[in-house]
DNA sequence: ACAATGACCGCGG
DNA sequence: ACCGCGGCCATTG
């Protein structure tokens, strides 16, 4: 459990924001932080992860592995981060359990072939004015 | 109390 | 294209 008000507050704002995840979809840790308007905190939020209560052991939390789609957030280059053992492989299972396709690479990495701004529809405020404003310039063409 | 350690990331060289 | 480095901060030794 987190120590002081703040990280609790961290911790809730992560979790939550991990929920939005749309099923069969992935983020990355560096996007999360980034929405939450901490874009070079992703290494806290990827911390967050690791702290997420199992399911099994706390069935009734607000956040637990049940509740928060873990699995669908992944490092920035697109590859399932190691930690623990066997935690790249669950983490691969429960995403092709979702549909995800998961390659492995020459170095057995586990990468997962997604668009930087096609997988997660939610954006910072500034992007979506960009995004906006390209697709209207798009469209006049 | 202090130092090391991460489910990370972007920028330089 | 491939390191290395600094920023980040709760947790652990």
């Amino acid at each position: 459990m987190p120590r002081t008000e703040e990280a609790a507050a961290w911790y809730s704002a992560v979790y939550s924001a991990v929920q939005e995840v749309p099923y069969g979809k992935v983020t990355s840790y560096g996007h999360i932080a980034t929405l939450l308007g901490y874009p070079e905190r992703p290494r806290q939020v990827g911390m967050c992860l690791k702290y997420l209560p199992r399911v099994e052991e706390q069935p009734d939390a607000r956040y637990n592995s049940a509740s928060v789609p873990w699995q669908r957030v992944i490092n920035a280059k697109g590859v399932i981060s190691h930690r623990g053992v066997n935690g790249a492989e669950r983490q691969q299972a429960a995403l092709e359990e979702e549909g995800v396709e998961v390659s492995r690479d020459a170095m057995g990495e586990r990468w997962i072939d997604f668009d930087v701004y096609g997988w997660f529809p939610r954006y910072l405020p500034s992007e979506r004015a960009e995004r906006e404003t390209e697709e209207a310039e798009d469209g006049e063409e």
